[in-house]
RNA sequence: AGGAGUGUAGCUCAACUGGUAGAGCACCGGUCUCCAAAACCGGGGGUUGGGGGUUCGAGCCCCUCCACUCCUG
């Protein structure tokens, strides 16, 4: 069969997937030093330099285990996005693969996964002006007027995004282009990758979870996780900016600025990763792509106990 | 021990002169094609500290007990 050699000729590649603190990282590690891996960063936030401590990067012990890439690469006022992420993944993963290496991808962050799985439609890039003037635009007419503009702008749209966000992306893509976001999403987009991904995906109980998170945050802040904050205040770039927007960094920031107690941002942070991670584990439930050979889900945090299991699972498959 | 006050959803608090309890956050569920550690949508929850009384009707008034807080000694 034609699809039986197309698929003998795509690269395995490992993806592993999951809500924050549930054990990808050490995960990676050792399916890294078991298969001669090559770990791909696929977090959106550990992509910026700045961002070592509260974005749990992986310290120079792991680096030294096995390589890693796309870590602290981008200057945290250098924006990425989902688009120009696969770029860089893909890059990495195909000179890994012609390294004999195995990629394998970590992260958290589910648009970039699923990006890079499935690919995305090939909406010209929006000049950040555009952007700018759309975002300023909202500012100004609020949000009902913005959706009735952006409706005359588009009379066939009927699927009118509800959120801010989706709301300028459709308005920007139709100011710079002329066609509307729809008509683009159902162009042809990316070619399909080449690769075979096998994807490990840990969620763990909800309580298990929660309480790792806030372990790992106080270890965060024992580690120098405020010094940080004050390192990126200090370099006073504009808030919108992804980086700015990391768990941990907004209260820290706050608390520098004198607007709340250390212990209330501490309670904060932790609030809001706890509900970040909630996000996540819904978005994994229901937009991870399914792969022909299935995703492997455990219910639980990575463990030195589970790695038998997942060792024969991508000896069988890799 | 005496005086004053408070006790309403997991938390912080709301409910005009009595008309069978609401909000924010939390929690849970969901959305998701280029800022995604983002941006949004929805849901369940309270025998109003316990007991008794007055009343057609009490979170709100009366009695009593309990808990906590403050003041005085």
């Amino acid at each position: 069969m034609q699809d039986t050699r197309k698929m003998a000729a795509l690269k395995p590649a490992v993806i592993i997937a999951g809500p924050t603190a549930s054990g990808k990282t050490a995960c990676a590690l050792a399916l890294a030093t078991e298969f001669n891996g090559t770990i791909v960063n696929a977090d959106a936030q550990q992509l910026y330099r700045e961002l070592s401590i509260l974005t749990d990067r992986p310290r120079p012990p792991q680096l030294a285990l096995a390589p890693h890439r796309l870590f602290g690469v981008l200057a945290a006022s250098d924006p990425c996005s989902a688009g120009r992420w696969r770029e860089l993944a893909l890059a990495e993963m195909n000179a890994a693969s012609d390294a004999g290496r195995l990629p394998i991808l970590v992260g958290g962050t589910g648009l970039y996964l699923k990006a890079l799985m499935s690919g995305l439609s090939s909406i010209p890039s929006v000049p950040p002006e555009i952007r700018g003037e759309a975002t300023e635009l909202y500012e100004r007419l609020g949000h009902e007027q913005f959706q009735a503009e952006l409706a005359r702008l588009d009379p066939g749209m009927s699927d009118m995004p509800r959120d801010k966000q989706r709301l300028i992306r459709a308005y920007e893509v139709i100011a710079a282009t002329g066609k509307p976001l729809r008509f683009w999403q159902q162009e042809s987009g990316d070619e399909a990758p080449p690769f075979k991904f096998e994807v490990l995906l840990f969620d763990p109980p909800r309580d298990v979870l929660y309480a790792a998170i806030e372990r790992r945050f106080d270890r965060m802040m024992e580690r120098g996780a405020l010094d940080e904050a004050e390192k990126i205040l200090a370099l006073n770039l504009d808030p919108s900016l992804p980086a700015m927007k990391a768990v941990g960094l907004k209260e820290l920031i706050s608390h520098l600025k004198g607007e709340l107690s250390l212990a209330d941002a501490i309670i904060k942070a932790k609030q809001s990763s706890r509900n970040y991670a909630k996000r996540q584990v819904t978005w994994f439930r229901h937009q991870l792509p399914h792969q022909p050979s299935g995703a492997r889900r455990f219910p639980a945090q990575f463990s030195e106990s589970l790695e038998r299991e997942i060792f024969s699972f991508i000896r069988h498959c890799c």
